[in-house]
DNA sequence: ACACACTACGTCGAATCTGACATAGTGGGG
DNA sequence: CCCCACTATGTCAGATTCGACGTAGTGTGT
């Protein structure tokens, strides 16, 4: 980071020291990781709630059983976006989405 | 217009034509752009506040300026995941994004 | 034990997303 | 007008994610 950088970012009233920034981009990441599960325990739940089994859901949202599957398992080969996508086929509000957001798994 | 309304002037041969059914977008389509134009404004907004410019928040993201211009502007290049995780490495909170999703632009 | 319904997991070609670069556009000072 | 800092847009190769398929695992009823 550059000086110019850092006196804006303190300016903001940012600390530049290495540590925290190295603990800042950790915490960004478990944050994104617990957001990314509790969608996928939402999903899960909205689907059993439904009474609907992993291939109806696959209709529903346009996909395959395999990765319904994926998807309530939160693999890393998942995507926030198509979990979110997923809610919202299955009959979720922007609200129902932003309480999975926020809440903890 | 609800939906039992609409449904009941489909049938009689009338189409109801909003923008959304124009545009070919279902619920869940319309509420996912929502939440990404609202997501995007809450980038952009969260930056201005921190007086950094696209550049220097680029860098703090690890990306480039002229994905950041992307992320604000909402472009269908963008990603949610790139969006939320861009809110986070700038300090939101996850209820700070639930917020964003539940929000209207 | 068998059949059945359901879920989990590895794999793959295709589609989408990403960072980066180049370049164009915009809005203030000087 | 000319710089200058900043933002917007187009493009592209590489990376990631997608739906799909095959198959293995798990539980339940007969």
């Amino acid at each position: 980071m550059d000086k110019a950088t850092s006196r804006k970012l303190a300016a903001a009233g940012w600390t530049t020291g290495d540590a925290q920034e190295f603990l800042g981009l950790s915490d960004a990441e478990a944050a994104f990781v617990d957001m990314k599960l509790a969608l996928a325990a939402d999903l899960r739940a909205r689907r059993l709630e439904k009474h609907l089994n992993q291939t109806q859901v696959a209709r529903i949202i346009g996909s395959s059983q395999s990765r319904v599957a994926k998807m309530e398992a939160a693999d890393a080969s998942v995507s926030v976006d198509l979990l979110i996508r997923a809610l919202l086929k299955l009959g979720a509000e922007r609200r129902d989405v932003a309480q999975a957001v926020a809440a903890s798994v």
